[in-house]
DNA sequence: TTCCAGGCGTATC
DNA sequence: GATACGCATGGA
């Protein structure tokens, strides 16, 4: 990872990262693209930033190199050799097709509670309207509200929400949450089946977005969400299950192929 | 108007 | 354990 200080701002130099493939992929709900398409504004916690650049080179706005190296050095997953991965996953034709297809994705390291809600109103619904509903929340609270405030609410204290039967969902995953009965922090130690089976005992969450809680909000990279994209990808090319080069990081090929099999249009 | 969206809970077999 | 169905809301 290099970077230096420029004025107020960082500059980042990265190869393999793209503003868009990263935060407009259905992995993260709070990134809107700047008028101009230079970059992207949005929030992690509560943590406001504007990232722009293409090409290797990005600037993080009014960042001090504390919080860079605090907080966005590890939202980013700047650590993790993305060439090296995409190296492994080079052994498999398809997976190297879809990493040549847009090898600037990475796997953002999100707070597990907003990827917890996340998801939960994820069910039956489309990317836009999740975001929507995401924005309605955090601009109700005027931030991002903790387990313990959503806890106190009840679905006709939601209904400004308008996230329809989800809203019995959040509740219980709120309450759970606030009341310890499901520790998130917990989840990243527990094995993986254990901690699947954990978070599944909140109403609204099953298999497919306990496996997204877990990889995008708990860094959990052998989790592998199943959607219905995935899962035709799964039966035409990988019928007998993926290649051995994904072993412990099923999670980043599936952001690759999810994208693929979306955008490429084969 | 009708259909569907990064699913899940429930009923039924 | 498999399969069918309803579900709130919004956009195409």
């Amino acid at each position: 990872m290099r970077y230096e200080s420029s004025g107020k701002d960082i500059i980042l130099y990265e190869n393999d990262l793209n503003l868009s493939q990263t935060l407009d992929c259905g992995q993260a709900f709070r990134w809107e693209p700047n008028e101009d398409g230079s970059g992207y504004t949005g929030w992690y916690l509560d943590r406001y930033l504007e990232i722009t650049g293409e090409n290797g080179v990005f600037r993080l706005k009014n960042t001090s190199e504390s919080d860079f190296l605090g907080v966005w050095r590890d939202y980013f997953d700047l650590d993790t050799d993305y060439s090296e991965l995409k190296r492994l996953y080079s052994c498999d034709p398809m997976l190297k097709r879809a990493c040549e297809f847009s090898g600037g994705m990475r796997l953002l390291r999100q707070d597990g509670w907003e990827a917890l809600c996340s998801y939960v109103f994820s069910s039956n619904n489309t990317i836009h309207n999740i975001k929507m509903i995401i924005k309605r929340l955090y601009e109700h609270y005027g931030h991002f509200p903790s387990p313990a405030e959503l806890a106190g609410e009840s679905e006709e204290s939601l209904s400004y929400l308008r996230c329809g039967f989800r809203a019995k969902y959040i509740i219980d995953a709120a309450k759970k949450v606030a009341e310890g009965e499901v520790s998130l922090e917990r989840l990243r130690e527990l094995p993986y089946e254990s901690a699947r089976a954990e978070l599944m005992r909140i109403k609204g969450v099953g298999p497919k977005v306990s496996d997204c809680v877990l990889l995008y909000g708990l860094c959990r990279r052998e989790a592998f969400p199943v959607d219905v994209w995935i899962k035709r990808a799964m039966s035409r090319f990988y019928p007998d299950g993926l290649p051995e080069c994904t072993k412990g990081t099923e999670g980043i090929a599936q952001l690759y192929l999810f994208n693929y099999i979306r955008r490429s249009g084969e």
